[in-house]
DNA sequence: CGCGCCTTTGACAGCGCTCAATAGGTGTGG
DNA sequence: CCACACCTATTGAGCGCTGTCAAAGGCGCG
């Protein structure tokens, strides 16, 4: 006779987490069957389009969301319209910054999303009960604090062939959470006006540091959007 | 007769952290009188002069510190040596990144400070024990997040005169954690070498528009370091 | 097929970097 | 007390990278 350990037993996992990648290497990871089904009771799944806003900057924040596909982007604006991405999420990230009232960045969808919504009460009042969950959205934030440092050296003192590149490197290596390795062959999920906004350039540098890439024969692209790696390691040479 | 409340009653609490900001302000705040008594134990004060590294890049962490006083600089170096200053921790943040293994940036006191030191399993089992102190550290991970993300906007997409007055403005507002206003007279605590890799500039374009701050009557400066804002609106004016 | 949007490419200008010389402040020794 | 050295900061000249402005090319969609 078998052991049935109810941790894991599937008919205790609530159907719309059963194939959740947000279960697994995600933040709900820290629950047990029993608080997963809590919370599932209150969240549920959306899809949102290229190009949706899904929070606007100095908004009030009424909830957290989970990344299940998709890229998002965090962007700041200053007064007269210059903008930067400070931040972009991948499956299976958490959006929202925990225990504010309101937003600091605006976030927008940088490609088609599905997105796992968990009010924010419902999310706040399980980390006040579950350490092991506050623990893993305070693992996330400090994952995404190590990237906005190493980001801040790109921008700060590359140059802008390597912003390219190394935005490229980012990309190949962040764009499917299911690998560990770089995939050489992938979709852009960001425009090129975002990458500029991403690097701290103008679209036109970016096209231009691009065009030197596949010059070069380091990269290949089809259709603007569909990037192919040729060398990878040359990739990384040119990222400073 | 008096009411003493055990966790106030100065007699309970250890000497050396009596006087200690950061058991206002600080993580220490999180803490019963009984558990900074533990902790205390296994903390020591000590100080450390301008120019000194606390730790390097890759090495293994050994353990926390707060601030006491002065001002720490978080920097990260590229292959061919260029430098990028990627945070700033004054009075009464923590030093050390939370769990991790081994550091990933190079911490160094951009002046003297003072610093309590306390041992990485000391302040981690402690964190353990007390969610308070767990979520303390949380929330200073989050502003730290916060403030890379601005300095982000600054390094991406700001121009030279704005850096060097958005840095202005961030000392004026952060050198004295006493003072919830900006001041307006201080001495810089980085030298030109340490702004220029703070902003993503050069020594020459900071020197160059400090001294057309200086000649616009926005500023005043004696002997480099010693700064008197003479226009906090007009200075913040030029933030961008 | 024609329109609109995104991207690419080109010409030119300007901001910030490089290299170099000068100025000012600090510390040491005569 | 001054002369000198050393270090940091300032100032200047020239150039190159990246931004700006403009036009053309490519893809999707009606």
């Amino acid at each position: 006779m078998q052991t049935v350990r109810k941790d894991i037993h599937n008919s205790e996992v609530p159907v719309l987490c059963q194939s959740c990648e947000a279960r697994h290497q995600g933040i709900c990871g820290a629950l047990s069957a029993e608080q997963l089904v809590t919370l599932s009771k209150q969240s549920r799944r959306v899809h949102r389009s290229e190009g949706e806003e899904l929070l606007g900057d100095a908004m009030p924040i009424t909830g957290y969301a989970n990344v299940l596909r998709g890229v998002v982007k965090l962007t700041k604006v200053l007064e007269d319209g210059r903008q930067q991405v400070v931040g972009l999420q991948f499956a299976p990230d958490l959006l929202g910054r925990p225990f504010a009232q309101e937003s600091r960045v605006s976030v927008e969808t940088a490609s088609d999303v599905d997105l796992c919504m968990i009010p924010k009460p419902a999310l706040e009042a399980m980390m006040r009960d579950s350490g092991a969950l506050e623990h893993r959205v305070m693992m996330q934030a400090l994952r995404e604090l190590d990237e906005a440092r190493d980001w801040m050296v790109t921008l700060g003192r590359k140059t802008a062939g390597e912003k390219v590149a190394s935005f490229l490197y980012l990309i190949a290596t962040h764009i499917d959470p299911s690998e560990d390795e770089a995939i050489t062959t992938f979709d852009l999920p960001l425009s090129r006006a975002d990458i500029a906004d991403f690097l701290g350039l103008t679209i036109e540098t970016v096209s231009r540091q691009i065009s030197k890439l596949k010059a070069d024969k380091v990269i290949e692209i089809a259709n603007y959007r569909h990037v192919t790696v040729r060398d990878l390691a040359q990739l990384r040479l040119r990222c400073g």
